[in-house]
DNA sequence: GCAATTTCGTACCGTTTCGTACATATTTAG
DNA sequence: CTAAATATGTACGAAACGGTACGAAATTGC
C-alpha cells in the first residue's frame, strides 16, 4: 500500500493516525460546528495549515471523523454481536461494547460521535449522508444477526426487531451525554435485549 | 398575568411569541453552535439588540427555545399518550403525534430540538441538564402510562418497557435528520407499541 | 556541494462572530 | 408643551473565524 522507497524532500514527521484520534475527541465532545480549527490544532499538536495537507478543510475532517469512529467502534464491538450463542447474550455483549466506546471515564460520556453530533449538522448533505449511512449498517447487522439466530422467522418481525435493536443504540448516545451512568445504559441494554428475544420467540 | 395598565414609555411592537418560534426552527434545522445571531436577527425581523432585550443571550435563546418546544411538544402529543383505551394505541398515536412535530413537509425533517440538537452541545451544562430533563420526563410519562395500563406489572417490567418507549422517540429524532420517511418511521412506531405491550402482557 | 523535492509553521487576509454604547423614536404624566 | 420613561435600530469594537501565501527546514539525487 504505502510506497517503500525512500521518498525525495523532507521526511514527513506527522502521526496522522493519532492526529485523527485526537480530532475525534475532540468533535466528540463539542459536535462539529463549536470546534474551531485552532481547538483542532491545539489538540492534535499540528499547525492548521499540517491540519489542512493531512485531512482537508474542516468538513471533510469531521466526515473523516465519523470514519474513523465508525471503523473502530465496527472493529471493537462487532465481533461481540456476530458471535455464536444465543441472540440475547450478543445483543447485550455488544450493547456493553458500544458503551465501553462511548463512556470515556465511568462519569464522562462523550457518547456517539454519529449518532450524537451529526443530527445536529444534517443540514450539511454529506453529514447526512454519512450519518443515514451509520444507521443503515446498523440496521443491517442487527437483522443478519437476527435471521442467523431465528432463520425461520417472518421477515417482518424481525424488521422490527432490528429497528428497535438499533434505537436502543441510537438513544443510548443521548442518555449518555445527557447524564446517565453506563451502569444505568447496560441495565437498559440487558432488558432490551431480553424483550426483542421475546419478540422473536413469540408464536 | 400581564399589567394591563399603560406603561409610561413608547410601546412595545414585537410578538416575541412568534419570535421564538422562528428562533425554535433555526435551532432545529443547524443546532446550536452554527447558528448566528445574525442568523436569528434576520429570521425573526428582530434586530441584534432586540433579541438580547427578549430573551438574553445565545445560549439562554437556545435554553429558551428548548423549553418553548418542549413546552409545545407536550400539549400537543402528551393527550394521545394519556388518553383511555389499549395502551398500544395510546403510544401509536403519541408516536404519530411526534412525528407531526419532526417532520415540518413530508420530505424535510428538522426532527426534535432537544433530542436531534442538544445531545453536540451538552458540554454546556445548562443544555445538558435541560437535555436530562426532557428525557427523564418522557421516562416519566411512559411509566406512568403503562402503570395506569398494567396496575399489577411488576415495576422492573414497567421501567424496562418505558425506557424502550422513551428511546423509540429519542431514535425518531436521529433517524429524521437521517433521511427516513415519515411514513417509515410511523411504521417502526406502531410496531414498537405493539412489541412493548407484547412485554407488558407476557407472563 | 548544489539543485530538486517535499514537509512544515509563521504570518497574514478578509469575513464573521458576539456583544453593547448610544442616538432616536414613541408613548404617558403633568 | 415639556419632561420622564420605555422601546428600538444603527453603528461600532474587539476578538475569533476559516483558509492560504510564502519562506524556512530537511531530506535525496547527482
Amino acid at each position: 500500500m504505502t510506497e517503500p522507497s525512500r521518498k525525495r524532500g523532507r521526511p514527513a514527521t506527522i502521526d496522522t493516525q493519532s492526529a485523527m484520534h485526537a480530532v475525534v475527541e475532540l468533535f466528540r465532545d463539542k459536535g462539529y460546528a463549536a470546534v474551531s480549527l485552532d481547538d483542532l490544532s491545539e489538540a492534535t499538536g499540528l499547525s492548521r495549515p499540517s491540519l489542512y495537507r493531512a485531512f482537508g478543510n474542516k468538513l471533510s475532517m469531521y466526515v473523516g471523523a465519523m470514519n474513523a469512529f465508525g471503523q473502530d467502534a465496527a472493529e471493537l464491538a462487532l465481533p461481540k454481536l456476530e458471535a455464536d450463542g444465543e441472540l440475547e447474550d450478543a445483543l447485550t455483549n455488544f450493547f456493553n461494547a458500544m458503551l465501553g466506546i462511548y463512556y470515556r471515564d465511568s462519569d464522562v460520556a462523550p457518547g456517539c460521535l454519529i449518532f450524537g453530533t451529526a443530527p445536529s449538522h444534517a443540514d450539511e448533505a454529506e453529514i447526512k449522508a454519512r450519518l443515514n449511512f451509520g444507521i443503515e449498517q446498523v440496521d443491517a447487522r442487527m437483522r443478519q444477526r437476527m435471521e442467523k439466530a431465528f432463520p425461520a422467522c417472518d421477515p417482518s418481525r424481525i424488521e422490527t426487531a432490528a429497528r428497535m435493536a438499533s434505537n436502543t443504540l441510537i438513544a443510548f448516545s443521548a442518555r449518555a451525554k445527557a447524564g446517565a451512568t453506563r451502569r444505568a445504559l447496560s441495565e437498559i441494554g440487558t432488558e432490551s435485549a431480553r424483550t426483542i428475544g421475546l419478540l422473536l420467540r413469540a408464536a
